[in-house]
DNA sequence: CTGTATCCCATACGATACTG
DNA sequence: CAGTATCGTATGGGATACAG
């Protein structure tokens, strides 16, 4: 029998784990779409999300070596974001399982409300 | 510039958040490698995994259609999983993610070391 | 503008005990 | 065997205020 968990840490489970937080995935696909962005246009383009979530999921991205984060020494301050080659060869697979959920989200729903809970 | 949430409920946001918790791809991963198992039979595979946590599971995943449950009116009883044709169509893209995390893990473990935080 | 610091809460999850 | 029920804890994440 198969088994995907070798006792101790599981780097796959590691870094799954990461990318199934409440924000990386989006902030990946905004990135991904748009290129190089500002703090403050990932902020408006992801609108709900709250200034100290935004900046803890950017580090953690960027410590992961998924995005690449570039400072200009201004006043007031510009930070910039963008993919890093790494993150740039995740983005397919991303977008594969968004179009998956796009493509099955109704019987998913309907799923739900089908089977007796 | 492109933004992927419609304000209110966000389907896509909805499906990729189940598959975000601790234990989904892990448990889905398994049927798709075993075929049917019996509920005993993934919770060894899964040996880390609270029984609690694995009832959840399945019947989140047999609620949003992924997964399918057949009980066998026997004493003791016997009940079986097994992906759905649905949750079939779902693990290529898993299995890619899980690819991906695989060939990616050194370079983002040596990230976290290097990267100053 | 791009953050940090602090506080607080909801909930995801684990441990344990119990049941048909 | 395959669950439920209950409780406790850890933590993810929001709100707000403040700072360089």
């Amino acid at each position: 029998m198969k088994n995907f968990h070798p006792t101790g840490n599981c780097p796959v489970r590691d870094v799954l784990s990461r990318l199934g937080d409440k924000w990386s995935m989006l902030v990946l696909t905004t990135l991904s779409a748009n290129g190089t962005m500002r703090f403050s246009d990932i902020h408006k383009t992801i609108d709900d999300i709250s200034q100290r979530m935004l900046t803890v999921t950017l580090r953690t991205l960027e410590s992961d070596g998924l995005v690449h984060r570039k400072v200009y020494p201004e006043v007031p301050p510009r930070v910039e974001y963008c993919l890093t080659e790494m993150g740039t060869t995740l983005m397919p697979h991303i977008q594969n399982l968004v179009d998956w959920a796009l493509g099955h989200m109704d019987e998913i729903l309907t799923s739900r409300e089908t089977v007796k809970g």
